[in-house]
DNA sequence: TCATATAGGGATAAATTATTCCCCTATTGC
DNA sequence: GCAATAGGGGAATAATTTATCCCTATATGA
């Protein structure tokens, strides 16, 4: 596993919540698990820009942030099920809020975000 | 500038927010300066740990997105504040949410966070 | 004259994150 | 036997983000 060489100042609240949802897919992960999506298989359905690796690197992460939990069953072929820890729902609100501001937002920020990206030979069609 | 060669998908809210938020300083400078701190010195002296150059990049991003202001006094030494748009504005109260989450549960995240961080050879001292 | 404050950018190195590819397990169905 | 399924991890590499270092400009004060 990697290790980080510059350790995190972790001083205040938003420092704290930096840490625990940064990743490209953290956020959705919990927002599907949320939603009864429990089943890797079935968040890479969900998430298929993401590869196979990064979720179950991801949801190592928020299994040890303990914001969720990881079950196994023994059966072949394995079955696996993520669950919201009782921490983990507790961020579901906040998530909510989040995901309302884009919403409410989304046509013009993804007219501003898309700009910056596509390079401006791109833009002349 | 650096150009993306991997385009993010931006179907929805969560999909926005991560682009408009992500960066290791930004929600922190939207924070301070709506608390008031408006000038570039002073955010980089409310937050130490970044280095100028990444504040400066990252407060261009936000401006960009259209969640601050620039604004440019044409004085000797140079002056510039920065505000929240209206747009930004909006924001605060999510981030507020954030905070007080983080806050809420600080104390036991920074344990697991830091858990993972320190190599475990430096845990026996 | 020289250091300081103020704002910012270029070039490059380092750190971090994400992607790709390949391998392993064991059972069921063909 | 072979393919498919379901979950997962190692290694190498690509992509992206941050950090470092250095340079510009001007007025002020020592």
């Amino acid at each position: 596993m990697y290790e980080r060489k510059i350790i995190p100042t972790l001083n205040c609240g938003l420092d704290i919540i930096g840490e625990v949802l940064f990743g490209k897919w953290k956020i959705r992960l919990l927002w599907f698990i949320n939603e009864g999506h429990k089943r890797p298989s079935e968040l890479q359905r969900k998430i298929p820009d993401a590869s196979r690796r990064v979720l179950n690197i991801q949801l190592n992460e928020l299994e040890r942030h303990e914001l969720v939990t990881r079950k196994i069953y023994p059966v072949v072929p394995p079955k696996v099920e993520y669950n919201l820890t009782e921490l983990g729902k507790t961020l579901i609100p906040v998530l909510a809020a989040l995901g309302q501001w884009g919403d409410a937002n989304e046509e013009r920020l993804r007219d501003v975000i898309l700009k910056q990206l596509v390079s401006s030979d791109l833009y002349d069609t």
